[in-house]
DNA sequence: TGCAGCATGTAACCTGTTACATGATTAG
DNA sequence: CTAATCATGTAACAGGTTACATGCTGCA
């Protein structure tokens, strides 16, 4: 139990991903290797680390298979610790830093609420992620009509490029909302 | 001249705000506070020591300005080996990992680009660019089939933004090429 | 006079990277 | 037999975060 921060996206990637089933950390390895989820480093300089310092912090529990055989396995599961954290930060408000600069954290997050945190909860951390986005969206607007004028062709262009990203981001949101309060009933939902 | 790193996204800023204009550290910290770049962190702890670190590499030089007065400020400016490395860092090819892993950096590379990279230079950042990001969503795309009928509906929905953010990118690659292919010729040539 | 902003820095801490090390098992 | 894959780790290093510290300047 001892105090540790555990507060990276590498640490949260593993808690969800242990939320759905357990896993060794070479099992994590593969899954950050193989899928999707290939924009984390499949390091062990990372990953053992950060299980361990999890573990020391009582929010996941290691139990060892084929403990007879030559080739033993640790397994991580979620403690019910580890359970309670993983929704608590699943839970947070949407702040504007998170929008402006951890958007990554935010998908992540949204990408493992199912089943984690009740219906309407995920659907309220869509709309305020996309009320969010269109806050800063007039910010951003402004600033480009007052300083695009004096920047480059290059620079103008990464500008848009982030503007279109992030009402990208805002229509999947909405969109993602709306098919999701379109559901039957009854899914989604624990605790 | 010791060796160091500078391989940082903020190290990579830096350069290529100087290679615009001289600034002071708080010059830096200013642009990333209050312009569209305040995804880098403003923080004097991440500043300064990069400046150092770049000072001590021989890719930044800073001079004393208002010496005499009480408040003095070190105005920081490119030197020819700062501008070569830059260089050297914005015409690194395209890999896959950059288009995985780090497309924030390769956008950040592409907004200096102006001034410092002949437009033939430039054209072809922005075709590798959209051609890596459409081999990558092949690979995605065969992920997905094959996955996604396991993941569970929030997972699915990160999954599809994922793709949609690169499809949206590979798009304004092409749109942006066009564009500055059609640019009047005589502009955004250094060297 | 006092506060906001200018301007620069340090120290403790956390986390990730790279590279190396070790050994077992299984498929060809 | 040997190469790939399973499986777990360590050590050195780089870089960023937070929080603190310092002192000047211009304005109300």
């Amino acid at each position: 139990m001892t105090k540790r921060n555990n507060e990276s996206d590498l640490s949260l990637a593993i808690l969800g991903l242990l939320s759905i089933q357990p896993l060794s950390g070479y099992g994590l390895r593969k899954v950050f290797l193989t899928t999707a989820m290939g924009n984390f480093s499949a390091s062990p300089g990372a990953i053992y680390p950060a299980l361990r310092n999890l573990e020391a912090a009582g929010l996941v529990k290691g139990t060892v298979e084929n403990a007879n055989t030559l080739r033993p396995r640790m397994a991580y599961a979620l403690t019910p610790a580890g359970r309670a954290a993983l929704k608590g930060t699943l839970s947070r408000p949407v702040t504007r830093e998170d929008v402006t600069r951890r958007m990554d954290t935010l998908i992540l997050r949204f990408s493992f609420m199912d089943g984690l945190l009740p219906k309407d909860r995920i659907l309220e951390f869509l709309r305020s992620l996309w009320s969010g986005i269109e806050a800063y969206l007039e910010v951003l607007d402004a600033e480009i009509l007052r300083d695009a004028p004096r920047y480059s062709f290059c620079a103008r262009a990464a500008l848009e490029q982030g503007q279109e990203t992030f009402r990208m981001i805002a229509r999947w949101a909405k969109r993602t909302h709306n098919r999701l309060q379109e559901e039957h009933a009854g899914k989604g939902e624990t605790k």
